[in-house]
RNA sequence: GGGCGGGUAGCUCAGUUGGGAGAGCAUCGGCCUUACAAGCCGAGGGUCACAGGUUCAAGCCCUGUUCCGCCCA
């Protein structure tokens, strides 16, 4: 054997590090900053830097790479930016447990020293994911990789928000904000998960202040009442508009508050009466304000009971509910309790139950970008894929709430802003001041909080690529042409790029925007580590090797449907990676050199070349636009079925020299020039097989990654459409379908030669037939074959009708003729079935007027063909009857 | 409560100008046919959730019902 055969099973592991290794010591995923070529571009998503690859990366990241992998054979400047995100609070939670380990926390460390700690954290564990994404065969160009604390993206965090707030877009304010007492910080209202819980409805009756009567509400949460400022009713609702009293007395906490009338409440629920807490729930905060209410904070920033909260003072919020519900109990306050189904906020990065809270924090005034962010994809400068993702993308931005940005943590972005300790006035710059502008003084201090790490990755697509500065890299690149995302952060990502894009930019930071599905497990639950049901890309891919995984994921990624992921879905596909292994070993056995010339002959030759570039045609089109599975599946199909079943298949003898030298060396001209273009058309989906192959083959040079797509402007003189190939291919592919079906059902064994006798009375059919002969004979295992036009019916023979010919299969000795009837009328009653709707179809007086005279024609031919192959099987069978009788 | 998506073969799913109901896996039968048993050849299997409507023609378009999933409040 020489060493450019391949071994007997692809062996992925060895193969992918090579090569992988290889492509970034050539530089192949590097971008040029300038080129006469036309640009590509795309920005990852960045992962999160504590991450570890899931399979939402992988599908992401993989379809990625088909992308720009296409790109560069379509002859692109492909720029893939990648990098990850700082995660603040994620990063934050990982640093301070390593902290717990050595019995420190942060406060304990201080700020300088905990920062200094996350950044050698950083240095350590944050390129785990990054070597993650390599394992997948990410061919992002790494020497531009980006970090969102880097300086330059930290410049550019600190220019968006000096400029925001010049333009009156940021402000700080005393709000309702959402807070995580564990993670002792606010979070945006995107950050928090809602959750349907199964609670309890308290109905607690507040007495008047007349000592008479009172008036129950109705509350989910009853520790909040300590702070409740007043009760509130609809000014529509006829139960209350007589009350004889307008005061009430808060129990527990003996303070008199009013009861307003307010359109907000809504009168079906509980008793129409609504407990008002301005302080720890976002609408009692809105009607406070419209009511002029006090806003009382009784549950603290560490969730518990504050000293607003008297003798509850320093509870924890829930035992404080219980000992609330006990205190009413007492007093004879608590009406009754209901079961109530709530849906209860979690902060999403630790799952404590979020607690609305007051505080002083900086928002986003959200509402003029979003603006520009609705027109500019009305107005299709950005396209999103599939289109149905628009209206969920509206439906957001047009009812935006301001962006609360400030997060009382210390990892991230320190929000620029001083406050002069003399006279109070804020500072917002570019350079950090020295002295106060207004009274001079120099005693500054500057704003502890830093800013959301959405707000960083929110610039990413511009920051990676060196804004504010105006560089090459960006006139090149900007906008990119597609970004690839789950539709898990179309809000908290996709849209503020928008926003931040076309504010900054005053253009859109990507013109598609491809929305791919979630990755569910095999039951179609939702993966997580508490549900135990995740699988480890690494441990498939480990397995099964990339190039498999890959094909599945693609394979799988329908638009609009989510993927349901199992092993033995990637199994399947990493049969046919092997498939394509063992077809180009086969090929390569053949091919010695690079074809001086191909001439395509013969008629397989000429059909796989036809079939070939109808795949080409298809997987360009698919992947233009966004239909990964679709181009899977076709080069799928033709690589194993159409290349593999039946190509190889018919040139093995030609291979073998029993047709003839010429013929030999013409048809492996075609064998490599097929093979060559299905690696390249495989290339996007399995970057490192089709690679080794590539390598092994003769004839190219260098990388398959600096190959040439196929395409409209190239090679395709020689590979083009061939329709009477592919005629002449299906009729005589139908033939030895039909031989191998009488074989199949009668159970001959392959290893039998037999012989046909074919009846045909069209002309081109004969002659179709009789220029494939020997291709007939290898395929359908015979040892003679012979065509007329008009054929007696041998004695002792099956017969398979194929459309304008009969074939009959010579069984003289070994006829089952009971078994032959059964398969005759089998094949008659399916084409009764056909035969039955078509004819319906032409009786149809309004069928034959209204529908158009091609689909009419269709028709006749259709049924002309039925009835023919009908009348033929009837006949045959009434000769096996009358057989089966002597 | 509002919005979106889905219900097609035993399982997982394709099916975009409305005109032949398909694939993979699984099942059954036959094969070690010198690339591949991770394979080859053949076969069976569907009232396209349900009910109406539009149309000559509906898996596809419209209306309603139902079940499942997701997002937002």
């Amino acid at each position: 054997m020489s060493d450019n055969l391949l071994k007997k099973g692809y062996e992925p592991h060895e193969v992918e590090k090579r090569w992988y290794r290889y492509w970034e010591e050539n530089k192949l995923f590097a971008a040029e900053e300038k080129s006469h070529r036309k640009s590509f571009s795309i920005v990852i998503p960045p992962p999160n830097v504590t991450g570890v690859l899931h399979m939402g990366h992988a599908l992401n990241v993989t379809l990625q790479d088909i992308l720009c992998r296409f790109r560069r054979l379509m002859g692109d400047n492909v720029l893939w930016m990648p990098g990850t995100d700082h995660a603040g609070i994620a990063t934050q939670n990982v640093v301070e447990k390593q902290l717990a380990d050595e019995k420190l926390n942060r406060h304990g460390v201080g700020r300088e020293e905990f920062i200094k700690r996350v950044w050698e954290w950083r240095q350590k564990y944050g390129s785990a994911i990054i070597n993650q994404l390599k394992r997948l065969g990410a061919s992002c160009d790494w020497d531009r990789e980006r970090f969102t604390m880097d300086e330059g993206l930290s410049k550019a965090v600190r220019t968006v928000f000096v400029r925001l707030y010049k333009e009156g877009l940021i402000y700080q304010g005393n709000y309702i904000i959402n807070w995580c007492p564990r993670c002792q910080t606010a979070l945006a209202d995107l950050e928090v998960e809602h959750e349907e819980h199964a609670g309890h409805l308290f109905y607690i009756r507040y007495p008047f202040v007349t000592g008479k009567g009172g008036i129950v509400v109705a509350t989910t949460r009853p520790e909040t009442m300590l702070g409740d400022t007043a009760v509130a009713v609809n000014p529509e609702d006829h139960r209350y508009d007589k009350l004889s009293c307008d005061e009430v007395i808060l129990p527990l906490m003996d303070k008199t508050i009013p009861i307003i009338r307010d359109k907000y409440v809504d009168m079906s629920f509980g008793t129409g009466a609504l407990k008002i807490t301005p302080a720890h729930d976002p609408n009692d905060f809105e009607i406070g304000i419209r009511h002029n209410l006090p806003q009382v904070k009784v549950i603290g920033e560490d969730g518990k009971m504050s000293d607003a909260a008297g003798k509850f003072e320093g509870m924890d919020r829930f035992a404080c509910r219980d000992a609330v519900i006990k205190a009413l109990q007492a007093k004879g306050l608590l009406e009754k309790i209901e079961t109530h189904q709530h849906s209860v906020g979690h902060c999403y990065r630790c799952g404590t139950v979020v607690e609305p809270n007051l505080s002083q924090q900086w928002f986003v005034k959200a509402k003029p970008l979003a603006d520009k962010a609705i027109l500019a994809v009305r107005e299709k400068k950005t396209q999103i894929v599939p289109e149905m993702w628009e209206k969920t993308y509206y439906e957001w931005l047009e009812n935006i709430r301001d962006w609360c940005i400030s997060r009382q943590i210390w990892w991230g972005h320190q929000i620029p802003a001083w406050t002069c300790q003399k006279c109070g006035e804020i500072i917002v710059e570019m350079n950090d001041p020295s002295q106060c502008p207004s009274c001079g003084s120099t005693d500054l201090v500057q704003e502890t909080d830093v800013l959301d790490t959405w707000f960083s990755s929110a610039l990413w697509p511009f920051s990676t690529m060196g804004w504010p500065d105006e560089t090459q890299l960006l006139n090149t690149f900007y906008p990119t042409n597609v970004l690839v995302t789950g539709f898990d952060i179309l809000f908290f990502w996709v849209a503020r790029m928008m926003m931040m894009g076309l504010w900054f930019m005053k253009e859109v930071p990507f013109r598609d925007v491809y929305v791919h599905a979630l990755v569910r497990d095999e039951d179609g639950k939702k993966m997580s580590k508490s549900r135990g049901n995740v699988i480890d890309p690494l441990q498939i891919i480990d397995r099964y090797g990339t190039d498999a995984f890959r094909f599945t994921l693609a394979a799988f990624a329908a638009q609009g449907r989510d993927i349901k992921m199992s092993e033995k879905r990637v199994e399947g596909y990493r049969h046919f990676v092997n498939k394509l292994w063992n077809a180009a070993r086969f090929s390569l056995m053949h091919i010695e050199n690079k074809p001086t010339r191909i001439i395509p002959s013969s008629l397989v030759d000429r059909w796989i070349i036809s079939r070939l570039h109808n795949v080409i045609h298809i997987v360009t089109e698919s992947l233009n636009a966004y239909r990964f599975n679709e181009a899977a599946g076709n080069l799928y199909y033709f690589i194993w079925h159409e290349f593999c079943d039946w190509y190889v298949e018919a040139i093995k003898p030609v291979l073998y020299g029993k047709k003839g030298d010429e013929a030999r060396e013409s048809t492996k001209g075609v064998l490599w020039l097929v093979l060559k273009n299905s690696l390249i058309l495989l290339h996007p989906f399995m970057p490192f097989v089709t690679e080794e192959i590539w390598y092994k083959l003769a004839g190219t040079d260098g990388s398959i990654m600096t190959a040439r797509f196929p395409s409209a402007d190239i090679q395709m003189e020689l590979i083009r459409a061939d329709n009477e190939a592919e005629t002449q291919m299906s009729f005589i592919a139908d033939i030895i379908t039909s031989i191998r079906n009488v074989r199949g059902e009668m159970n001959i064994s392959p290893s039998v030669p037999l012989e046909v006798k074919i009846q045909s009375a069209d002309f081109d059919s004969k002659e179709s037939v009789l220029a494939q002969k020997e291709m007939i004979k290898d395929l359908a295992r015979l040892n003679a074959i012979s065509v007329n036009e008009s054929e007696k019916r041998p004695k002792a023979a099956a017969a398979g009708i194929v459309d304008g010919a009969t074939v009959y299969v010579l069984l003289e000795g070994i006829i089952d003729f009971e078994k032959e009837a059964q398969r005759l009328e089998k094949e008659m009653n399916k084409t009764a079935k056909e035969l039955a709707g078509i004819s319906k179809k032409l009786q149809n007086e309004d069928f034959l007027n209204k529908a158009p005279e091609n689909i009419v024609e269709k028709v006749k031919e259709k049924h002309e063909v039925l009835v023919e192959k009908q009348n033929k099987l009837r006949t045959n069978f009434e000769r096996i009857a009358e057989l089966r009788a002597e």
